[in-house]
DNA sequence: CGGCGTTAG
DNA sequence: TATTCTAACGCCG
């Protein structure tokens, strides 16, 4: 059978933050988004503190002050290098090793004794301290959906010293885990299947799967029967151990400020192709479709509201930022209204296709040439920004002054992926 | 195949 | 003063 473990970090960037910043132990710690504006992690402290995860900045104001709140900007750039360190440190453990999300990885451990299981997550445990520096939960069992649910409850447990197995259980004793969780915890069990479970007086993990899987069927979809089978124990969900590129790759942010000229905004959507494209050749990509939105701030009821998007496909599949670009503005300038107040606005890129097949169009607009040319020009700039910082070499149609970028007032140095940032001891 | 709905972190 | 960002999948027409 096989062995599933799940592997999360906990609270994880504030687990980050913590690694370089002695003095956040034992305090409540929170992680703000993008323009310092929602709470997106939370110290053990904070949750103490019933501060909701999402809650905005302002609505916390009062208990931050109360309270001595630690609030800090988000800083991705570290969390994806602390995540592969994470994930480098996992590898150790099993070959089988699906990188779930920047913070969780499922293991397939059926290599290892079933009597050996909780020993061995408390060896990653400690590994992952030791390498890393920061805590992990773990879970085990026969499927992902079990043993995410097995993580959510070592997390609420802390005589399970972080790590428990399905497989210690007896059925009396797993039944009565099932009978404490309920359906809207589950793993893909979102608001609206929530709703309709609860309207077939469906409520909890154990009625969930005892349920009849015809009427799961047919409300629920194949998802619900997966989720079901894999509640019961049969592992429906196979582990994705290779990284996928990406089908569309998303580029948007809410602005510092207000913008309502069309030159402003046209920076803005310059800004958000160029990060766009940027991982698109990262990923060994081209993309031959592109979706430009914007939008007025939706939260302020006073201001006139409008939201409208627009897309181009390309004439062939492309990653060259300056192309990516002109399109981007033909856009903009169609779904432009003067008038309006913009709060945010996004580039999306889509029907994405290998780096290496390039089809030439039926109109043979297509020069090979120049594509390779575009290519390498590309990929000197994306050198030069990766040794220099990235905002080494850029396009002028971003724009020099970018006052409506966003704030970040509170952010973390970059101690791992920028030489001026090191740690220095004194 | 595109658009929509749902879920997730 | 102030409410994130990104991605995948399944269904339906």
């Amino acid at each position: 059978m096989t062995v599933i473990a799940l592997i999360d970090a906990d609270n994880f960037y504030v687990s980050v933050e913590r690694i370089f910043r002695a003095d956040l132990q034992g305090k409540p710690v929170v992680v703000l988004s993008s323009n310092d504006a929602n709470v997106i992690a939370r110290s053990a402290e904070a949750k103490a503190l019933k501060i909701q995860m999402g809650a905005p900045a302002f609505q916390i104001r009062s208990l931050v002050k109360e309270h001595g709140i630690v609030q800090i900007s988000s800083n991705f750039s570290l969390y994806g290098d602390v995540s592969a360190r994470f994930m480098k440190a996992l590898a150790l453990f099993t070959p089988v090793l699906e990188e779930y999300s920047i913070d969780e990885a499922f293991a397939d451990l059926s290599h290892v004794p079933r009597e050996q299981l909780r020993e061995y997550g408390q060896r990653i445990r400690a590994t992952v301290m030791q390498y890393v520096g920061i805590p992990v939960s773990i879970g085990i069992a026969p499927s992902k959906v079990l043993a995410k649910l097995m993580t959510e409850v070592v997390k609420h447990h802390a005589d399970y010293e972080g790590v428990v197995s399905y497989f210690q259980l007896n059925d009396q004793e797993r039944d009565d885990l099932l009978s404490r969780i309920s359906v809207e915890d589950i793993w893909g069990v979102g608001q609206k299947s929530s709703t309709k479970l609860h309207l077939k007086n469906i409520f909890t993990a154990k009625q969930l799967r005892d349920a009849d899987l015809v009427w799961i069927r047919r409300t629920l979809k194949v998802v619900g029967v997966r989720i079901v089978l894999e509640l019961r124990g049969m592992a429906c969900m196979p582990l994705e151990t290779t990284t996928k590129p990406k089908q569309g790759i998303m580029s948007s942010q809410s602005f510092g400020r207000p913008i309502e000229s069309l030159k402003e905004l046209e920076e803005a959507v310059a800004l958000y192709t160029s990060i766009a494209a940027m991982k698109l050749r990262k990923q060994h990509s081209l993309a031959a479709h592109l979706s430009v939105f914007v939008h007025t701030n939706f939260f302020d009821s006073l201001a006139p509201q409008y939201a409208r998007s627009t897309s181009r496909t390309l004439p062939f599949p492309t990653a060259f930022t300056p192309d990516l670009i002109a399109v981007a503005h033909m856009c903009v300038q169609e779904i432009y209204l003067s008038g309006y107040t913009f709060k945010k606005a996004g580039v999306y890129l889509t029907h994405i296709t290998p780096q290496q097949v390039v089809q030439a169009d039926l109109f043979g607009m297509f020069s090979f040439d120049e594509h390779e040319r575009k290519q390498r020009l590309m990929h000197c700039i994306d050198e030069v920004n990766r040794f220099w910082g990235r905002d080494t070499l850029f396009f002028g149609a971003i724009g020099l002054t970018r006052d409506w970028q966003m704030k970040q007032a509170r952010k973390s140095p970059n101690y791992t992926t920028n030489w001026e940032d090191i740690m220095s001891i004194s």
